[in-house]
This record gives C-alpha cells, sequence and structure tokens, in this order.
DNA sequence: ATGGCATTATGCTAATGA
C-alpha cells in the first residue's frame, strides 16, 4: 500500500492540478491539509469520478482536511476526541488494515505567542490521541502537515530557522515525542539519494527554483508498517505547476511492490 | 527593516500562512 499527504492549500482551487496528480497513479491513499472549504463544498463528483472515495472534516476558509483511498474507508472519525477544537484539523479513517490518521498542525505563527501556545497544546492532545490509537491500530500511519521542521538540515537555511517558528526545541521536542511513541520517519529513515529534502517552498523570493525549503510535511508510521517501508518520494510534478500549492506531496510505500 | 505570494471573505482590505 502506498500512502500519501498532501497540503494542497485550497482544494477547490488545487482541484485540477490533484486530478492530474492522481492520474498518475501515484499513491492509494491520500491525506489532504488547508481544503479550506465546508464539507457540502468539496468536489466529490469530480474525485468519485474518477475513482476515489473521499471523506472530509471541512471547514470554512481556513484549514479543514480529507481523506482519499481507492479502497473503501470505514470508522471515520473526526477532530481529536475529547480536545476542545474549533478548528478543523484531523480526521481518520481505517483502509484495508491500516489505520490512517490525517493532521494540519496548527502553524504557531511566532514563538512565545498565542498561537504558539496554541499549537503546544495542541501537540500534547495529538500525542495522548495517537498513543490511544496505536493501542488499538498495530497498523497506522499519521500523515499531515507537521508544521515543524525535526532538524536543523530540514531547512534550507538553518541560521534564519533555528530557534524560530517551526524549529524551536519545544516543537521538535513534541516531534521527537512522537517517534518516543514508536513511528517511524518515513522520510528519515528512507531519504531518497537524489533530489531536494524539504516538502515546502514559499512563494515568494522565487524559492522553489532555487530550492529554499523546509521539510514540515510527514509520514509516520507504527513498526508493524516500518518494517514493511520499500520507499519514501517527495513528488516535485505538482510543485512545477502554475498556480501550484505551496507544498509537495509526500508518498511512502509498504509491503511487497 | 520590510515585504516579497496566495487564498478567502456579509470582499476591493485584512487575516492567515510558514
Amino acid at each position: 500500500m502506498r500512502i500519501g499527504t498532501w497540503n494542497v492549500n485550497s482544494l477547490r482551487v488545487r482541484l485540477p492540478h490533484l486530478l492530474s496528480f492522481l492520474a498518475t497513479d501515484p499513491v492509494d491513499v491520500l491525506g489532504l491539509q488547508e481544503i479550506k472549504c465546508l464539507d457540502e463544498q468539496v468536489p466529490r463528483e469530480a474525485l468519485e469520478a474518477a475513482g476515489w472515495q473521499v471523506v472530509s472534516n471541512g471547514q470554512k476558509t481556513y484549514n479543514g482536511v480529507a481523506i482519499l483511498s481507492r479502497l473503501p474507508l470505514s470508522d471515520i472519525s473526526r477532530d481529536i476526541p475529547g480536545f476542545e477544537d474549533e478548528q478543523k484539523r484531523v480526521m481518520a479513517a481505517t483502509v484495508d488494515d491500516v489505520r490512517v490518521i490525517c493532521v494540519y498542525v496548527v502553524n504557531g505563527q511566532s514563538v512565545g505567542s498565542e498561537k504558539y501556545a496554541y499549537k503546544l497544546r495542541w501537540l500534547t492532545a495529538l500525542r495522548d490521541y495517537v498513543r490511544q490509537e496505536m493501542l488499538a491500530h498495530p497498523r497506522l500511519a499519521v500523515v499531515g502537515d507537521y508544521n515543524i521542521a525535526p532538524a536543523p538540515e530540514d531547512t534550507h537555511d538553518p541560521a534564519v530557522w533555528e530557534g524560530n517558528i517551526l524549529c524551536s526545541e519545544p516543537e521538535r521536542g513534541h516531534f521527537r515525542d512522537l517517534l518516543g511513541l514508536g513511528l517511524a520517519d518515513c522520510l528519515a529513515v528512507q531519504r531518497p539519494a537524489a533530489g531536494t529534502r524539504f516538502t515546502w517552498w514559499d512563494y515568494r523570493q522565487a524559492a522553489f527554483r532555487r530550492d529554499m525549503g523546509l521539510r514540515i510535511d510527514h509520514v509516520l508510521v507504527t513498526p508493524a508498517l516500518a518494517s514493511e517501508l520499500r520507499e519514501c518520494h517527495i513528488h516535485l510534478e505538482p510543485r512545477r505547476l502554475e498556480k501550484p500549492s505551496d507544498h509537495a506531496p509526500v508518498v511512502a510505500a509498504f509491503g511487497p511492490g
């Protein structure tokens, strides 16, 4: 099975990009973030016509997540149970024998801000939720836009980024906590020999052309899946199109070819 | 030092992102 993640930065605007990407058969299950629309505004017909099951946890203007799958999706869950949150950032579904949690982690704006405090609280709730889900689902993938660059080499310029938002020690501590639960970071484990190491590039300053990016989108998996990990790939094609998302899709492949 | 780009909305300026 191939499991992916992509922050599309508006599902309605990016639908043509998404459909052309899916048409290349890159993935079996795909978590989407920042769909920026309500559930009733999800372009369901177009995606279903292309052969995809669609479930979503939408929100107007901001945030919102969805999961696409070729195979049937079951046990649909939305948000982090027991965590009071008006923002739609989490959903989960089971595909075959794999539990997939799709997350759009809080950005945090700047270290020390109110939004930063919310980000750290939110990450604590996520960790507790993932720990619980792991008990019920030995084959679990937590995919999404984590808004955390785990290490200095996950930024194009540590001198600029170290200690700042996405790269502060408390944020990285939360990421390490997730790995501490037993999850494996597929891109870190199976880093492609060639090509970029980043998954996001600013729209400004020709950042993509200059490969001035960050690695903030991640596929984390339990040991049962990690032992079957074959490869993990950053798909640059959609980022090269006109009016792209600022994020690239990341896809990890498991099991026999 | 700032903004540089993109998306959305009781829209034409402001909020948010990373």
